[in-house]
Formats: structure tokens, C-alpha cells, sequence
DNA sequence: CATGAATGAGTCTTCATTCAT
DNA sequence: GATGAATGAAGACTCATTCAT
């Protein structure tokens, strides 16, 4: 129990024995939660998923809904790096990187995404969190884009608000149906593609341009 | 016991209530599931907001399942009158009155559709009903919209694929604050006005033309 | 509600009626009961089947369970009209007579007889009612028949009481199949016979006489 | 923790508690359904019998009916060994042997068979499966015995219909007091004179031989 | 630490009975 | 008397969590 040959090493290991053991239900667990939603998921099928048995579970998380949580922070670390890459937002350039990054981000990260979508809309500590707290950042950081070309004169003067909506509105729409499965998960290359067209067609809109 | 007056009255007043109830229910139900989820919310919690026992929910409706696609259907007569409405949709103010009237439907339907948001990613009858039902119907109006503009020279050849999925996500973002209960309900000017806006921003784009 | 025109004609035929109301309720009920037994028969079933209300049934009874004993009673009587008549039982062509009145009473109240069949071994009065009071009471009757025909030295001496038990189950065998919609119910010509084979096999047994 | 020895009695262990409990439940059930009838029979009643909460019940079945089931297969066993055993059936010691066992059989399960009778008459798999199946069985065994019986000119030319049903109700006669309580349960000497009295009685009828 | 049987509060649903019309 | 909607107690079954091994 105390210290021998130095401490680190013994802790170091079993801590991340630990740490693996968890992120092995995470993986697992979100997998389940995509498929079934989180109510209709039952701890039985979360040891069956993480090949353990059911108490097992409640060595590394406090119970059920503990690991949807822990599982919503997973998504924390890339979208913090997205907002924190993005934090310029400047040149037509950046919103298509930045849409691009997006769409990696949830291709990376599916079947976590999948599995906060059924309780997103009822967990109100999801809901703050996830919603109020990177959704809203994100769309400050749009609107003060969208502010600040309007001001220079480049962007034509529309509500900066209902034009965040729809500009986040979209993208979500972009992938959605992969989410839900009905589309595949797009290539690299796609996605590319995807940020291009979603960005030209919000800058340029769908008229033709009379004398251009 | 008096006058019968003709045998309708009768049977069409019995009929009448339990329609009336029925609708009760529905009203109730669609509140509480809004609100907790379908999943999280329990028998016992229908038939308080309904103000009646619970075996009396099963006098009306075969269990809480058929409760809620019930509620799925009530959203069926607007949304079906919308795109008859719809149909022809060839100016932009045609674009700009049915973005309208979908705001107006939604507005009118809030705890209908809200009731719905948390089932659709797990019940795969309603999704197949409701999302591939109705909004594949939708994208096709506005797909055909799109390339038939594209086509007679109006429109820059953009994917229309990737560009409906964007305008109905703007769409959907759009109400998406309401039925969380983050914004309050629009207004009825505020709807003409958000419609507006929503056109002008995907027939414009956010640009500045250079030479208008 | 007083006297008016002489009570009797009024009062009886309100009598009547009700007997007549009760009569078709039993009548419907023994044959619901017969189908799906006591305890599977809700009373919806009973008030489809008497093509009346749920709540008009406890007008004419006090409710489930009183149609049930309602309906062992109505077997009492010719129960006990049969048992009078073999009262003495003292020729081999009474007993013929009686195993063959017992089929026709039998036949003639098959639904009534089947209505009990699943009560009967969990309902206490009933099992004490009918197979305590009523089988005891023909039991009886046979065992002192053999009794004093072994004393006579018509019966070998054989022990009465299992005699008696068989003879009984003998009956009971043959009508079961007819009870449970196996055989069709027997032709008067057809329990004639049946009555003459079992008696005969009864009395005579299974072997042949060696010098008859 | 200690050597392993072989896997198998380590998997054994596991297995014979599960199979220790399974029997444990039956047991406990078969006496309340035998008492209570199966309708009238609640989980809660079987968790107390069985001195368990009623979640353990659904750990070892999958709900009340498949107990009912598990008990009627507990039946087949010692049912089958007999008619196995009685394959030959051709002496009249033969006969009174397969009597005899037969009610050893019945008094050996007595709540096992007391929990059957309520439900045989409602439950059409239960009535195919033990009645139609075994009953139907038996009764050929014993209707090709009397026809051989009868072509050897050992047994009087009876309709074996007739006879087989009188005899099998007999039988039954003989154990439905014990199956009620209304007898004690027979030793085995009563069951030896039982089973001979009714064979007596079967061979040679009531009747004294005039010339023997 | 791993296991999985035990637990019992909580769910949905049924149905005998009541009672206002 | 007849009706059938309302009631709510009771039932079968589920499942997150605990804990002895």
C-alpha cells in the first residue's frame, strides 16, 4: 500500500490501466447510447457492450448517467481546439478551414455525437453545458465575424443573429444525415468539397450575379 | 328523454366528447413529453397533467406509446396543408410565404413538436414516418425548386443537394431556440420578418455585390 | 310505488322480467366462462356477451363472482331432481337410468358445467358447495347400494368407498371429452348406450365368464 | 482462488446453484398454484414462497407462465418412465403394477400436479401438450390392450372406447380426493391395495360369478 | 478488482366496480 | 333501469444499483 522502488511508476501504471479501462467504456457505451438512445439503454447491454460484467461498471463511473457526462466531455478537448484554431475567423479562407475542421471533428467522434443527441433535449445539465456553453461561444464567435466584415463593408447589413442561426443551422443540417446514418460518413475529400459549397453558397447565395 | 329531433345529435354529442377528450390528452401529453422526454415520462405523469386517473388515458388511447403518435399525426394535417400550399413555388416570394407559414405551423404546434424531438433519434416507425415521410417530400419541393432555377439561368449552379440540406438545417435553426424554450415565440411580424431575412440571406448571401 | 290494480299482476311481472334479464345474463356468462374460464372473463366480456352494459349487470347481480355462484345454483336443481329419483337404486336398470339422467343433465347444462370447471379447485364455497354437498351426497348413495347389495350377496365384497370413487370417475371420464369440445355431445340414443356399457362393464367386468 | 484442478467443477459450481434455485422456485410455486390456482396467483406470492423478491423470479424465468411451464416439464419424467415401462402390458399383474406406480407417480408430485389442474382448462398449449400428449398415449396403451384382450377371448367384446375412458377416470377418481386434501396421501401399501382393488374391480366387475 | 445474483422501487397496463347522466 | 366513462388498486415485469464472494 505505501511506496516501494518509488511511487510513480506503480501509480502511473494503474492509473493508466484505469484511464484505458475507461475510455473502453466510453467507447463501448457510446456506441449503445447511438443505437438505442440513452433511456432505452440499459446497463446490461453497457457491460455486455464493454464486454465486463455489470458491476464492473460501477468501478469506474458512478453509474448510467455518470458515463453519458463523462462521455459529453470527451467532446470537449477537439471542440475547444476547433474554437481555439478558429479564434481568428477573418478571411473567407478561415470559415471554409473552420467548417472543414468542424465536420472532422464530428466524423471523428460519430458515435459520441450520436449518443448525446437522444437526451440533449432533456438533460438540462447536457443542455447548459453543451448547448449554452460551446454552441453559444461558437455562435458569438460567427456573429462577431459577421459583424465586424459588415462593419468593413464587406458583408451586406442582415441580422447578424438570424444569420448566425442559419449558418449553424446548416452545417448541422450537413450532418445530420450521417449522424442519423442515412448518408455514409463523407471522405476527407468530401468534406473539403462540403465546407466549399456550404461557404460559397452563404457568402454568394443562390442568385446569379447580374454583371459579374 | 326528449325529443329526438333526429338520431345525429345524439351519437354526434357522445362522439364530440370524446373527441374533446382525446384532444385534452393530446394537449397534456405533448406538454409533459416536451418537457421530461417521451422515455422520462411516466403514465402517472400523463394523467395529472390530463387531470384524470390513469386507466382512464386507456379509455381514449391503448397505452403511451399510441399517445405519442398520436400527437405525430396531429402534426400531419398543417404540415401536409403547407406543402399543398406549396406546391407551385417558383418566386421568391413564394420562398419567403412558406418559410412564413412553416414558422407559423411550428409556432402554433410548439409542444407537438417538442414532444417528438427526443423520440425521433430512437423510434424508428416515427422517424421513418415523420423525417424520411415529410422531409424528404419537403427537400424534394425545394430541390426541384432550386435546379429548375439553376436551369432557367436565375440560380448559380450550386450542388442542390448540398444546398437543401443547408436551407432546411437554416430552417430548423431557426425555431430550434423556441422549442427549447431559450427564445420566446415570435410574433407574427417577427415570423414575416425572420422569413425575409432568411430568403434574402440564401438568395444573396452574406457579400457585399460589387456593382448593384 | 304502492298498490295500485291489485300488487300481484305489477309486482310479478316486474318479477318476471328481472328473472327473465337474469336468466339471459347466466345464460351468456356460463358460456364466456366455459370458453376462457373464471378468472381470464373480465367483465366487459360478460356484458358483450349478455349484449348489455358493464354497469347493468351489477343491476341483477352484486357482481363477478355472485353470476359465478348464480351459476352453480342453476345447477342444483336438477341435481337434486336426479337424486331424488334415485332415491332407491336398487335394480341394475336404476342404475342404468341414473348414469344415463346424470349424461342428459349434463349435456343439457354443458356450458353451465364448464363455467365451473376452473373454479372449482381454487374457489372454496364452490368446492365445498358442490363436490362436498353434492358429489358426497350421490356418493353416498352408490356406496350403500353396494354396500347392501354385498350384503345380499348380489356384490362381491369389494371395499366400497374405492368402489365408489371409480364408478364416480368412470362417469366423469365419460362426459370430459364432451365437456372440453373434444366429442360432440352424445344423441339421447348414443348416453342410452353408453350408460348400458358402463354399467354393464360396472357390473360385469372386463373378463370373460368362464362357464355363462 | 485455489487450483484449478479441471475447469469443470468450477463451471459445475455455477451451474448447480443455478440448477439448486430453479428447483427451489418450482418447488415453492407448485404448492401456491396449487393452492391459490395460477390466475389468482401473483409474482409477489411466488417471491415469498420462495423467500426471494420477486426480480430474482425473472433471473431464473422468464415470467410466471414460463414457471408453470418449467413445472409441467418437471411432470414428464416420471410420466414417460411409466409408459415406457409399461411398453408390454400384457398380464393382469402388468396392469396392476402400471396402476400402482401410476398413483406413486401422482402422490410423489402431488403440488406439481395440483398447480396443473386450474390452468389445463383455459391454456391450450398446457391442454395439448400434457392431456392430448400423454393422455392420448396412455389411453391407446390401454385400448390396445383390451382389443388384444378381447381378440384372445380372455376379455367380454366391450366397446374399448368406453371402457379406456371408464378407466382412466377411475384412476383419476382415486387420486383427485388426495390432489384436493380432502384424503391423506396414500402410503405405499394403501397404494398397492388401491391399485389392485381397481383392477379386481375392473376385471370382474361388481357382480358376483354365479358358478365359481 | 471482477463478478453477477439479489434487490425492490418504479413502469405500464388491466379490470372489477361505481356513479353521474 | 340502462349506460359507459371514470376510477384506482393491483398485477406482471424491468432495471439501476449494491454487495457478498
Amino acid at each position: 500500500m505505501d511506496a516501494k522502488k518509488g511511487e510513480h511508476p506503480r501509480q502511473s501504471r494503474r492509473e493508466r490501466r484505469i484511464e484505458r479501462r475507461r475510455r473502453e467504456i466510453l467507447t463501448a457505451a457510446a456506441q449503445v447510447f447511438a443505437q438505442k438512445g440513452y433511456a432505452h439503454t440499459t446497463t446490461k447491454h453497457l457491460a455486455e457492450a464493454a464486454d465486463m460484467a455489470e458491476g464492473t461498471l460501477y468501478n469506474y463511473f458512478e453509474g448510467k448517467r455518470e458515463i453519458l457526462l463523462a462521455i459529453l466531455n470527451e467532446m470537449y478537448v477537439p471542440i475547444d481546439a476547433l474554437l481555439e484554431n478558429a479564434r481568428p475567423l477573418s478571411t473567407r479562407d478561415d470559415f471554409v478551414r473552420i467548417v472543414e475542421n468542424g465536420l472532422e471533428i464530428f466524423v471523428s467522434q460519430l458515435d459520441f455525437t450520436r449518443a448525446l443527441l437522444t437526451e440533449i433535449w432533456v438533460d438540462d445539465v447536457i443542455l447548459n453545458d453543451l448547448i449554452i456553453g460551446r454552441l453559444q461561444y461558437i455562435g458569438q464567435a460567427i456573429r462577431g465575424f459577421i459583424a465586424r466584415r459588415i462593419e468593413a463593408g464587406n458583408f451586406r447589413p442582415i441580422d447578424p443573429e438570424a444569420a448566425t442561426l442559419m449558418i449553424l443551422g446548416g452545417f448541422i443540417a450537413l450532418i445530420l444525415p450521417v449522424l442519423r446514418g442515412k448518408h455514409p460518413t463523407p471522405t476527407a475529400e468530401e468534406r473539403h468539397r462540403l465546407a466549399q459549397t456550404a461557404v460559397d453558397l452563404l457568402f454568394d447565395g443562390l442568385r446569379v450575379r447580374e454583371n459579374q
